[in-house]
DNA sequence: CGAATTTGACCAGCGC
DNA sequence: GCGCTGGTCAAATTCG
């Protein structure tokens, strides 16, 4: 490589130059989000009163929280309902630069105005959506408000869920996390057995989830997770429960749902618009005693099959194959990759994310490699950044009491969580709030 | 031998 | 009030 023609080395330079640049960009974007998100927090709390139920039920659980900080001696349960509800002051930690709201952080998981508290948010906000494409498409339009449901009121807290549905035939899909199975059962409607486990890296984790391969494709498996880590997640781990946050944080952004289980919100859009390829992935269901967001990765559109060989296609440059992306979008991708792509990598993707290269350096790896990716990658940031705002400000969401999909448990919909690639980008790992997927002991 | 999984029983919530 | 279903517990079993 000595004799490189100076052609290439300039070429070279100027790729560098140009992923520098888009990676600082790619930074600041992730802080004003951040930052954004904390202050829209803080202005929704101050308002919140009667706007949406959405609102309302991001009130509630702050409230509920903040009690239970206050508490001298909050019992277990309590415990475990602040961690659903709230996302871990460490997990903000990163953006607080930005963001610097401690107050918010304190209040309700402002958290840091990352993915996470997205999700705790949800976790409050019992709206399921249900993204799809088509669905994607009306909500752009109906950001406003849908019809406010008042159920909120009256549903004081329920986990949120999310669940993800990929195609694996694996008997779990690796997501960093240690995990425990403490039961099976045979479910309703479903040949196959839905296994349940706990997570098993911190002491009293409060994150459970479900395994169930579909009734109608075998070769699906959906994962739901159900609460947030008590603890610090590996990288790989943080990557999922950050795309988790952040599809959650999509549907908090969302007008949501109708009460169908239509998916009319923002979610979509963002969706649509940060991956016009794989639309259709993202499912919300109305149904289920639990706001349980779905990310279906099972409809592979072309598009994402375009997608997912685009990330791949530079081996070189993607090393850790998971694309770890600092927004929502790839976690799908992330998942796939991984676990159908390159089984080969599972191991790496899954476990840990130590190896793996930083999110900027794949995020601009991929750049460089591809410009429809750029193409989508800034989409996708601007989505984000613009979800992210929308978040608050649109939170309207009427949720659906009523009734969707009685499986959406187990057998329709699930959320995606994740991915096995390193999120954290580059940064020390920073706490999950979420949920991370499976794995158990294989 | 210790840890994890399996599996049947038990409990709670919900609909009829 | 009863039955059904989902979720969890815990003893027994299996595996490393």
């Amino acid at each position: 490589m000595e004799a490189m023609p100076t052609a290439v080395e300039a070429d070279l330079r100027r790729v560098v130059e140009e992923n520098r640049r888009l990676r600082g960009m790619l930074d600041e974007l992730t802080r004003s989000y951040s930052a954004l998100y904390h202050q829209l927090l803080q202005v929704t709390q101050q308002q919140q009163p009667h706007r949406n139920p959405d609102h309302l039920t991001m009130n509630n659980n702050r409230s509920s929280l903040t009690q239970t900080r206050a508490l001298p001696n909050p019992s277990s349960t309590t415990t475990t309902t602040q961690q659903f509800l709230e996302p871990r002051a460490s997990s903000t930690a990163p953006q607080q630069a930005a963001g610097a709201d401690d107050d918010d952080d304190n209040k309700a998981g402002g958290g840091g105005g990352d993915a996470a508290t997205s999700l705790s948010n949800i976790a409050g906000g019992d709206r399921r959506m249900a993204l799809d494409e088509t669905a994607a498409t009306t909500s752009m339009e109906n950001n406003r408000e849908q019809q406010a449901a008042s159920a909120s009121d009256q549903l004081p807290c329920r986990k949120p869920r999310v669940s993800v549905r990929a195609r694996s035939e694996a008997p779990m899909i690796s997501d960093g996390c240690q995990w425990r199975k403490y039961g099976q059962k045979m479910a309703k409607g479903n040949p196959c057995p839905r296994a349940y486990y706990r997570c098993t890296m911190a002491i009293g984790c409060p994150v459970r989830k479900q395994v169930q391969r579909c009734a109608e494709d075998k070769t699906v498996l959906i994962t739901t997770y159900e609460g947030n880590h008590n603890h610090q997640l590996p990288p790989a781990a943080t990557t999922m429960a950050n795309t988790t946050s952040a599809a959650a944080a999509m549907l908090l952004s969302g007008p949501a749902a109708s009460r169908d289980g239509a998916m009319l919100g923002h979610p979509a859009a963002m969706f649509q618009q940060s991956f016009p390829y794989a639309s259709s992935m993202a499912t919300l269901s109305a149904s289920a005693p639990f706001p349980t967001i779905t990310l279906d990765l099972t409809q592979t559109p072309a598009g994402t099959a375009d997608l997912l060989h685009a990330l791949h296609r530079p081996p070189a440059i993607y090393p850790a194959a998971a694309p770890a992306m600092p927004f929502a979008v790839p976690p799908q991708l992330a998942m796939y990759l991984p676990q159908r792509a390159a089984p080969a990598m599972l191991p790496a993707a899954a476990g840990m994310g130590a190896r793996q290269p930083s999110v900027m350096e794949t995020v601009t790896a991929a750049l460089a490699a591809d410009p429809n990716f750029t193409t989508a990658l800034a989409a996708a940031i601007s989505s984000v950044v613009a979800g992210g705002a929308h978040h608050q400000a649109l939170s309207t969401t009427p949720r659906g009491s009523g009734g969707g999909a009685r499986d959406s448990n187990g057998n329709g919909n699930n959320l995606a969580a994740a991915s096995a690639a390193p999120a954290t980008s580059g940064s020390p790992p920073r706490l999950a709030t979420q949920s991370c997927s499976t794995t158990s002991t294989t």
